[in-house]
Parts: C-alpha cells; sequence; structure tokens
RNA sequence: GGGGUCGUGGUGUAGCCUGGUUUAACACAUCGGCCUGUCAAGCCGAAGAUCGCCAGUUCAAAUCUGGUCGACCCCGCCA
C-alpha cells in the first residue's frame, strides 16, 4: 500500500463526496467486466461501494484490474463521481455514487473461497468453523459481532456511570465440589496438584465485598466441563456482579437498567418497567417450568383435587404414587388430528412421560377414549378447571411432580409452537424469585443447592436447616426473557454460622468445607458486609438482541458439540515432554 | 452414556424409498473467450465428484444392511 493512506470506509463517501479524491481500501465482493468497463464492488467492515474502473478515464488502472478476482485485497484512489439518475442502486446505501478509479493498487491476492462471503449462502456449519475467518467476512456475521461490542460498551459504561468498579479475578483458580464438572489445568511445580478454571468468579467477588470495594462488575469468561447445547459453550462469557449492603428490589434495578438501555439504544425498543415477578411457587403451578415464556397465554392447572379417586387407573396411580396430576386447554384445537396428539405424545416420552390423555370438546360433548372412565363430576370440575369450551382440545398427565411439570411446560411450547401464537418481536423479561434453596438429588440422595451453597435463606426460614431443608425459600432470583434464562442471583450468606449450617445441610464436612471454601469462612470472620448479587449470560442474551437460534453466531470463534475449535484443531494431542513435564500419562485405553 | 437428523464436484442441492439405460443431474462458484453501464451482469466454451470412511449382501451398491467418523438437535449432565 507503499505511502497511501485510507480515506474513509466504503460507506461513508456519499453525494456530498462528488468531485472529491478518495483513497479507500477493503476486497473486491463482486467483479463485473463487460469488456470495456470493469464494475467491482469494493466491500470494507462498513458495507460496499462501486468502483469503476473506464479505459478511457485511466487505461493503466484499468489494465490492472483485468486480473482482480473476488476477495483480493485493493486499493483505491479515484474521483466520486454521481450517478445518471437511471443507474442509481437503492439496494447500495452508496448506490447514489460511484467511484472512478484514477489508480490502484493490489495489495493481496486470494484463492477461490472454499464459499461465497454473502449472507445468503446456506452454508453447512462445519465448514463455516473450520474457515470461520471467511465466515466472520459476512456481513451478517460482522453485524452480530459488532453489536456486541457495542453491548458490551454499553453495559460498561452503565455500571461505570453507577459506580462499579471492574475488577479482575484469576483464571487459574480452585476446583469447588458442587456444581459443574471443573476445567483442571495440572501445575508443573507442584507434582499432582490442580488448578481449576472458573465456572463463575463466585468465591472471589464475595471476597471483593469482604474487601470493601462494595460494588464490583466484570465481564468474564467462565468455563464449565459440561456437554453443549445450542445455548451452552464449555467457555462463556458472564456479566458478574456483586455489590455490598443490596436488597434484592437493588438487583433489579440495576439489571432492569441496564436491560432497558440495551433495548433502547440497540434496538431502539422501549421495555416497560418494572419487570414483572413471579414466584418459583407460580411459575411451575402455570407454567410447569422456572423459566417461562409468557410471550403467550397458555397456562397448566392441577388436577390433583378432582381425581383421588378415579377409574381411570393412570390418574389413580399417579396420585397413589404421590404424584400430581396437570392440565392443559388447547382452545379452538379439537379438529387435531389423532395423529396430532400421538405426535406430541410420543414427542413427551423424551422428558418422561409415560403417557399424555387427550379430550376433544365437540358438540356433543366431551370425546375421547378416557372419557367413560371419568364420573359426570369428574368432568364437569375438569371442564370449569380448564375454562373449556366447545371445540377445545384437552391434554392431561399424571406422574411425579418434576416429570408432570417438565412434559406438560414442553407440551405448553409444542402447542404454542404448533398453533402459531408465539409473537416474534415481543420481548417479556420475567423475574422468577423465592427459589427453593435446596432440590433432593434422586441419583445423590442427598440435597444439592439449586443456585449454590453461599445463597442466603430466607430469614424466616432458617430454623428449618435442621429438619426441613426441602421448605426452605432462598433470596435466590432469576432473570428470564421470553423463556431463556438469561440471569440469576442471590443474596449471600454473609455469617460463617449461617455458612457453616448450609454446608451441613449439603453434606459438605467441616474438613471439607475447611479445605475447598477455608479461606471464604476465614475471611467472614472479618467483618464481612451483607452482600449479593447477579449473573448475567451475555451469549444468550446477544442470542435473543439479535434473533439467532444459536449462541455459536454470537460467538466469534465457538466450540462443536463435541466440544471442538475445528479452526485450530483443538483439542489436540501434546508431546510426550510437555506431558512428562506436567507429571502426565495418558493411559492406552484411551488413545484407541 | 442414550435417542434423532444429516454427510453426493469448491458450495448448495437432486438422485437413494422401488439396486442395473445416468456417461451421477441442476444451480452457483472456478478456468478460458467475447462484450463500454453492470450491480444475482450477460453470452459462448472448459475443467471439476466414484457419492464421509470400512465391511457385508448381490451377477451388480451413491442407492440395501451393519459398523465407524464428523456436524447438528435433544435426553442425561449443566450449583
Amino acid at each position: 500500500m507503499g505511502s497511501w493512506k485510507r480515506t474513509s470506509y466504503c460507506t461513508e463517501v456519499g453525494k456530498t463526496d462528488v468531485g472529491k479524491t478518495v483513497c479507500l481500501m477493503g476486497w473486491v465482493n463482486s467483479y463485473r467486466d463487460h469488456g470495456g468497463v470493469i464494475f467491482i464492488d469494493l466491500r470494507d467492515r462498513a458495507g460496499l461501494v462501486q468502483v469503476v474502473f473506464n479505459p478511457t478515464f485511466a487505461a493503466s488502472a484499468h489494465d490492472k484490474a483485468n486480473l482482480l478476482r473476488n476477495e483480493w485485497v485493493i486499493a483505491v484512489s479515484g474521483e466520486v463521481r454521481p450517478r445518471p439518475a437511471d443507474m442509481v442502486n437503492p439496494k447500495l446505501r452508496t448506490g447514489a455514487i460511484e467511484v472512478w478509479v484514477k489508480e490502484m493498487r493490489i495489495l493481496n491476492r486470494s484463492a477461490a473461497t472454499p464459499f461465497a462471503i454473502e449472507d445468503e449462502a446456506k452454508i453447512n456449519e462445519e465448514l463455516r468453523l473450520k474457515y470461520r475467518y471467511l465466515d466472520l467476512r459476512r456481513p451478517e456475521m460482522q453485524k452480530k459481532i459488532i453489536c456486541r461490542h457495542r453491548v458490551v460498551k454499553l453495559i460498561r459504561d452503565h455500571f461505570d456511570t453507577n459506580g462499579f468498579y471492574e475488577i479482575e479475578t484469576p483464571f487459574l483458580a480452585k476446583s469447588t465440589p458442587e456444581g459443574a464438572r471443573d476445567y483442571l489445568i495440572p501445575s508443573r511445580i507442584s507434582p499432582g496438584k490442580f488448578y481449576a478454571l472458573p465456572q463463575s468468579p463466585q468465591l472471589f467477588k464475595q471476597i471483593l465485598m469482604v474487601a470493601g470495594f462494595d460494588r464490583y462488575f466484570q465481564v468474564v469468561r467462565c468455563m464449565r466441563d459440561e456437554d453443549l447445547r445450542a445455548d451452552r459453550q464449555p467457555e462463556f462469557t458472564q456479566l458478574d456482579v456483586e455489590m455490598s449492603f443490596p436488597q434484592p428490589e437493588d438487583i433489579y434495578e440495576l439489571i432492569e437498567g441496564v436491560l432497558a438501555r440495551i433495548w433502547k439504544e440497540i434496538l431502539g425498543i422501549e421495555i416497560p418497567r418494572p419487570f414483572p415477578k413471579l414466584s418459583w411457587d407460580e411459575a411451575m403451578s402455570k407454567y410447569g417450568c422456572d423459566k417461562p415464556d409468557t410471550r403467550y397465554e397458555l397456562f397448566l392447572q392441577d388436577l390433583s383435587d378432582i381425581f383421588p379417586n378415579s377409574e381411570y387407573r393412570f390418574f389413580k396411580q399417579a396420585l397413589a404414587d404421590g404424584g400430581i396430576i396437570k392440565g392443559m386447554n388447547a382452545p379452538g384445537c379439537a379438529e387435531w388430528s389423532r395423529k396430532d396428539t400421538d405426535d406430541l405424545t410420543y414427542a413427551l416420552k423424551a422428558y418422561g412421560a409415560k403417557g399424555l390423555t387427550a379430550m376433544r370438546l365437540q358438540d356433543s360433548g366431551l370425546a375421547g377414549p378416557v372419557v367413560k372412565y371419568l364420573s359426570a363430576d369428574e368432568q364437569n370440575k375438569m371442564l370449569e378447571r380448564l375454562s373449556a369450551k366447545k371445540g377445545d382440545l384437552i391434554l392431561i398427565m399424571g406422574d411425579k411432580f418434576a416429570v408432570t411439570n417438565e412434559a406438560m411446560n414442553q407440551l405448553r411450547q409444542m402447542i404454542a409452537r404448533k398453533m402459531n401464537i408465539i409473537p416474534e418481536h415481543k420481548y417479556n423479561f420475567l423475574w422468577v424469585v423465592d427459589f427453593p434453596l435446596f432440590d433432593w438429588s434422586e441419583n445423590e440422595k442427598r440435597w444439592k443447592s439449586t443456585h449454590h451453597p453461599f445463597t442466603m435463606p430466607r430469614a424466616e426460614d432458617l430454623d428449618k436447616l435442621e429438619f426441613d431443608p426441602g421448605k426452605i425459600k432462598a433470596l435466590a432470583y432469576d432473570i428470564v426473557l421470553n423463556g431463556v434464562e438469561i440471569g440469576g442471583g442471590s443474596i449471600r450468606i454473609h455469617r460463617p454460622d449461617i455458612q457453616e449450617r448450609v454446608f451441613h445441610a449439603l453434606g459438605i464436612s467441616d474438613e471439607e468445607a475447611k479445605i475447598k471454601f477455608g479461606f471464604l469462612l476465614d475471611a467472614f470472620k472479618y467483618g464481612a458486609p451483607p452482600h449479593g448479587g447477579i449473573a448475567l449470560g451475555i451469549d444468550r442474551l446477544m442470542q435473543i438482541v439479535v434473533g439467532g437460534t444459536s449462541i455459536r453466531d454470537v460467538i466469534p470463534f465457538p466450540k462443536t458439540q463435541a466440544g471442538a475449535d475445528l479452526m485450530v484443531d483443538a483439542p489436540s494431542e501434546v508431546s510426550e515432554d510437555q506431558l512428562k513435564e506436567l507429571h502426565l500419562e495418558v493411559t492406552k485405553e484411551d488413545l484407541t
């Protein structure tokens, strides 16, 4: 490029520049050679502009232009000219003008790309990930990544304005029990010992409160060695927040503030505040789910009290086994076929449902194979509870609490999709509050933290810690957007005595607590302020902001479902020497 | 660990169910030629895949079967 200096981005050239000489640098987006005049759409991160090589205007530039191919990198210097009225291209932002090239420099050539650099291209994702640098050249991807920058910038500004300090915490940290599987880093200096990559900076941010920083935030990478999903990557970015002396309302206020600003400044949408709040109990009851999509009005109803003595053995059995019966009304769906309801039933099996009972409310009355087992009283109560009208489809199932709720939650979503009643450009934020402090783990036969072991129990529930842990509600809250959990947090325990009692309830011994969290318990002895916070998943948030279907599209270099980076080919083997230094040995059976 | 979908020139797809007249088709891209106003440029021509990989069934396999590898979706898992 010699001494040339770019004067602007492609799309910054406009009508006001007519007559001026500009210097542009970028990629050949498309090439149209008419034998005489040659047109090129020049692309940079801002967009496209048409440049013209006319042999009568600049013969040597035109000669060189004959060589050009897509994706070559060039610099052009030329004159901005208006296009004749009938040649204006309304599809281009710069369509009213074009740049007549006086001089052109070829800065780099390009091999033919494995796929076209254009938005419409439906390229298989494997290929996109292998050639991520080409995928990221597509304007659609650039837009998403740039949008992410703007959102993160806004977040930093917002928190700075509100008196928060961004403070870094270690990546080489300590493995903790509870929670996700840790990524481990072997220590070279201490044979047989390992660091763990943080699942979140949870303990460090609490320590920062003990240290008196009062308000902390961080846009930070977190790592969890668990299986991937469309909305889960092994490394992901959190907006991590902690503050001292907070009420939950302070956290709500802060987070609503930053989200409202993002929606206003990035999407141009005013979102109503304060966000609605729903207790966990109510969410489970109405939606069967702790992160309900409230964009559509379909609700579950508990019917357990109606069928305690039912003739229908599946209902009776479910209740006898200590389960619940829940129903849902799909309004106007009575005409759905047997196949439709069979498909729903089949789909629910993945969530543990053994069956689904479908009934139609037709002109002739309630219809369905199960109707004959239900008494008139049961039918009437059920129809009333479900507000069923003629033409409605009624769907009911009974099982254990968790299975029924999960299956009915999935059913609710399937029905909504099938009825096509999910509004696309609606953003329903929701706080889900009053979570249970513990869940019973059937596998491990012990209580586990719903949120994490540092969550403060509700004050009035403290005395249940030792004898009724399942009934304790936590000072914990999740923020949900359109059925996606985008964040969660809690008020923390700041008193060592309560923390110890929670560890006991979790089956964590004094000794284990001391080894794993001794530093935290120690810190709490020296005047720990009451504190609490929240963490938001930036990737999931961005996915919704840009309207995508996978978080991989808002992550510049994501991993595949098998946790591989196809571009750099990670993970990969390392040399014997490296292993030796780390005091590691790979067993033979792992290599086959 | 389990269930499902997919894998055909550089890219996206058709063909596969109903194995053999298909020399594996089409579009885009690529390469060469023509063309002074295109912007999904156009026209003419060329090259390019043995059908992810392995094994089996068969006289014969892109097509059927089994396995395997990879991508994606989901269950488990994800405090």
